[in-house]
DNA sequence: GCTATAATTGCGACTATTCGCAATAGCAAA
DNA sequence: TTTGCTATTGCGAATAGTCGCAATTATAGC
């Protein structure tokens, strides 16, 4: 049970129903990154009283609370993961669509280049970048 | 009438179809990103053969053969744009959504670097960045 | 513990996009 | 110029996600 989340949501004033216990649950039920559709078969295992509208509203809600991270990993659904995991960025392959892991490192600099050029405040932590992987690159 | 594009198309073994014809010529009417929709309108004005999966799968095969470029500006809907355009980044705010663009320069690098250590070719010619812009960064 | 109120949910409709499949039609070769 | 092959299209259904609205309910104040 995961009260840290739920004690955050309760501090900024939103109200702590039983469907965002169940969906927040289930969306820290594993390391990897989740689909609203994962998190709601989870959920569905245990009751029958949640829609779908609500699970996508829920990881709305955490993702501009900060709390989650939403990505696009080509797969047809976007997927989501608690900030907490730590910053990391996506190489996703339009061919093939494998996807790589890499270092956040790689844009840290870029989000300062950003914030002093343009007041712009990016956000990288989960950033998807797509492109040709060496297996799907043209070799001449 | 872009001949260019139709020809390129034509010497990659694609076969040149009316519907193509009047895709591109809508996608190219204007300097500013269009939408599937956009487009499809627009051909309308002159001809109702044609179907809105064929635009979609026109402005696909644009895309992989590198003619255009698709990004999503936090709208509801991907925008086009000829490659020839040039590239430039977006910055698109999570909040009010307004979009900024900036100059390529920025992520000029990082190409590379992500090239060099991971072998992966980054397409980032007219990527987006979500973020908060100045006006909805907290101000503390 | 009750009540009032505003946040949240469920539902059904809607949007953007993709997909499978049968019908159509470019284009290369004869 | 006709033919045959296969790419492409149209159609209708499916998928991911969003939205408006009425019903429900968490929570602050009594």
């Amino acid at each position: 049970m995961n009260t840290i989340l739920l004690n955050i949501l309760r501090q900024r004033g939103y109200r702590i129903t039983p469907q965002r216990e169940l969906i927040l649950n289930a969306a820290m039920q594993s390391q990897a990154h989740v689909t609203a559709e994962t998190i709601f078969e989870r959920v569905q295992q245990h009751t029958q009283a949640l829609n779908i509208a609500t699970v996508y509203r829920t990881l709305d809600l955490l993702v501009t609370e900060g709390l989650f991270r939403r990505t696009d990993l080509g797969g047809g659904s976007m997927v989501y993961a608690p900030t907490e995991h730590g910053p990391h960025i996506h190489l996703v392959c339009y061919k093939c669509q494998q996807t790589l892991e890499a270092e956040y490192q790689l844009v840290a600099n870029l989000t300062s280049e950003i914030q002093q050029r343009h007041h712009f405040s990016a956000d990288l932590h989960h950033v998807s970048i797509f492109g040709l992987c060496a297996n799907c690159q043209p070799s001449n």
